[in-house]
DNA sequence: TGAACGACTTGGGCACAGCCCC
DNA sequence: GGGGCTGTGCCCAAGTCGTTCA
């Protein structure tokens, strides 16, 4: 049998929560199963097919000549050495750079050296530091408060009232967002009203007691039009504030790191506001504060030009910590995290953990199987925990679910990732349509957003979900003997650097080589193969559960390029028409001008056939993409590399994959990846 | 040992620049 | 030249995971 016998006072692992746990459970299996007949692979599209397996040997010698930093952190000097060896023969290894990185001559450091600059040829440090000379200028600030012009009146109760520029401050905050959906939510009024009361006078406090008897309307017609200003503004104008952001990204959008100029991610300090939390989150509207230069910390080289605070200010602390990435950071007061303005993704240190992270994802394809087979034996194990484990870790593998690391109750949203499921987030069904062993998930996942899917598992599978559900309310964890810490030390004693989240970059990137294979037909046209590509990475967004809402003006675009469709049909109808009768009148005369003329309807039905293909293509991919956030895997989870080879396979221009910014940040890739590149 | 902290990646929404079409 | 649409980049919230603290 499958029962368990039962054993009370276990330790339980998920010690965040305050919630009580699950009545009582068992920490050991007494009685093994019965055996369970092993069941095939199913090939779900999400395992490497038996065929993707058997590598073959030109994928075999692929690999052993690529750029593969085995063993990223402790091999990066051979890495490079072999790279530099697996230059010599077609490319001319780079010119040492020879600037002293010392000195601060480096802002002279030319843009355009620093877009060629091919850091992924150079040896890096093995010491854990991630930079070795720093120099940047801080950070931006928001800009300070403008109090209103005095036409623009608040009115509590009916009546005019004057607020004092702290609390004005903090209602206009509010009256920016009377039209947003989040305005009419009651803990998001109740936290604003809260926080805003701390912002009163003694006096207004007094005084305004009841958020419902406030009218900020004026305000918030005030800045509506405001944005419409904006929008009005003149050529000249709109040149004026455009050549004011460049100024200052020229200033502080940029750093010197190791000799070469890079471009900053986020260099202005988020501006106070009311905080957005997403789904219910319980702090929603609560007011973020003003962040001053009192509060930042700066991170810089010693011997740097450290930043200059804003006149007659002073930062928190100057720091010279070169194991961090960050160069200036600070602490938010809603959950008192701390926030850090970063490198861009195109930067050395972004792009070096990037490849690194596709370079465990490798590792991971040559060790899947032998991992799969331990997970499955682990079904049986004796000990509760174990099969807990197993079963988690095959949700992992086999959804790309996230970890799901344990929440404080009451910080964030109730929501909730592989290993904190709750018994109310899954439903097991024996039979349905046809299908046995069928577990049906619904949760809320990161940001909130509804995982639902029905699946069938394996009838191992099946029975511990039963076993781990006996005798718990809905509100208990499903997997009571199992956190993220737990499964994460496992995962590392089975392969090094090998973490839940691998997997779901591993399952994202085989995922798409096996599907741009399945899906791509050399002799179809770049839209067409386009179009596999879109499909091949939605496959990938749709594993990962990356949705959108869809676009406010979906229906209308859709219908939009529906009429154009229409009317390249009618143009090509007539087109063909008029080639016919070219045809008919050439065959009357057999003359060269009604040859020529045969000649040039007939280019003119084939333009307009290509025409009409492109735009049905189009359509086609917009309707597929509706709920489907494409990004995000692409930017994430999708090993760059692939989708080069394959453009490069297929002749395809890069720029029909990868806009600007993502050429940018996966420059490495483009470089490094040939057409043979296997995953 | 578990909680808290810190550093970093991942994520969807939205404003707006810029392009296209009329 | 203007209006509308779309793609891009920014914003900043919300995850993961390793380290430090008590």
């Amino acid at each position: 049998s499958d029962k368990p016998k039962k054993e009370n006072g276990y330790v339980r692992y998920k010690t965040k929560k305050k919630k009580q746990g699950a009545s009582h459970n068992c920490t050991y299996l007494m009685h093994s199963s019965p055996a369970v007949k092993s069941e095939p692979e199913e090939d779900n599209g999400f395992y490497p097919s038996p065929k993707h397996n058997k590598s073959s040997k030109r994928e075999h010698d692929v690999e052993e000549c690529e750029y593969k930093p085995k063993k990223v952190k402790v091999e990066h000097d051979k890495k490079a050495k072999k790279r530099k060896h697996d230059y010599e023969d077609d490319e001319e290894e780079p010119k040492k750079k020879t600037k002293d990185q010392k000195s601060t001559d480096g802002k002279k450091v030319k843009k355009e050296e620093d877009e060629k600059w091919k850091w992924w040829e150079e040896e890096r440090s093995t010491d854990g530091s991630k930079w070795r000379f720093l120099e940047h200028n801080g950070p931006v600030f928001a800009p300070s408060y403008e109090p209103l012009p005095d036409k623009v009146k608040f009115f509590y109760d009916g009546k005019h009232m004057k607020l004092s520029p702290p609390a004005e401050e903090v209602a206009t905050f509010f009256a920016k967002m009377l039209d947003h959906e989040y305005s009419t939510k009651d803990i998001f009024r109740k936290n604003f009203f809260k926080d805003w009361r701390k912002e009163m006078t003694s006096e207004e406090k007094s005084k305004i007691t009841d958020l419902n008897k406030c009218n900020f309307s004026q305000m918030n017609d005030y800045f509506k039009a405001q944005s419409e200003a904006r929008k009005q503004m003149t050529k000249e104008e709109k040149r004026k504030i455009k050549e004011e952001n460049e100024r200052l990204l020229q200033e502080y959008g940029f750093c010197i790191m190791d000799n070469h100029k890079e471009r900053i991610g986020n260099f202005r300090i988020e501006p106070p506001g009311l905080f957005r939390g997403r789904g219910d989150h319980p702090k929603m509207g609560m007011l973020k504060r003003r962040i001053r230069p009192e509060d930042i910390i700066i991170n810089c080289s010693k011997d740097s030009k450290q930043p200059k605070p804003p006149p007659g200010k002073k930062w928190k602390e100057v720091r010279h910590d070169n194991k961090v990435t960050w160069l200036a950071s600070w602490t938010e007061n809603i959950q008192g995290s701390i926030k850090y303005i970063m490198l861009n993704p195109s930067s050395r240190i972004k792009g070096e953990k990037d490849w690194q992270k596709y370079e465990t994802a490798r590792r991971l394809k040559k060790c899947v199987d032998r991992l799969r087979t331990q997970y499955r034996d682990d079904w049986k194990s004796k000990e509760m925990r174990i099969r807990q484990r197993a079963v988690a870790l095959y949700f992992i593998d086999k959804l790309a679910l996230r970890a799901g690391n344990e929440k404080e109750e009451g910080e964030t949203a109730d929501t909730v990732g592989c290993c904190s499921l709750r018994v109310e987030h899954i439903q097991l069904y024996p039979k349905m349509d046809e299908q046995e062993f069928v577990v049906e998930f619904d949760f809320l996942g990161k940001d909130s957003i509804r995982y639902y899917n029905k699946i069938p598992v394996e009838k191992r599978v099946f029975k511990n979900l039963q076993l781990f559900l006996e005798n718990k309310q809905p509100e208990d964890d499903l997997f009571d003997r199992l956190n993220t810490s737990i499964l994460n030390k496992h995962l590392q004693e089975l392969m090094d650097g090998l973490t839940a989240k691998v997997f779901r970059t591993y399952n994202a990137s085989i995922t798409l080589q096996q599907q741009l294979k399945e899906l791509t037909t050399s002799d179809d046209s770049i839209p067409a193969k386009i179009l596999s590509y879109n499909r091949a990475n939605r496959a990938v967004a749709i594993l990962c559960n990356h949705q959108r809402a869809p676009p406010k003006t979906f229906e209308k675009s859709m219908q939009n390029l529906q009429t154009k469709i229409d009317e390249k049909q009618i143009q090509l109808s007539t087109a063909r028409k008029q080639l016919k009768a070219a045809k008919a009148d050439h065959k009357a005369s057999h003359d060269d001008k009604s040859k020529k003329t045969v000649e040039v309807k007939r280019k003119a039905v084939q333009r307009i056939e290509e025409q009409l293909m492109k735009l049905q293509v189009q359509a086609t991919d917009r309707e597929e993409n509706k709920q489907i956030a494409l990004g995000t895997s692409k930017l994430n989870y999708l090993d760059p590399r692939i989708s080069v080879a394959w453009c490069k396979k297929y002749a395809i221009p890069i720029e029909k994959i990868y806009n600007k910014t993502q050429r940018e940040k996966f420059a490495w890739a483009i470089d490094m990846a040939e057409k043979d590149y296997v995953f």
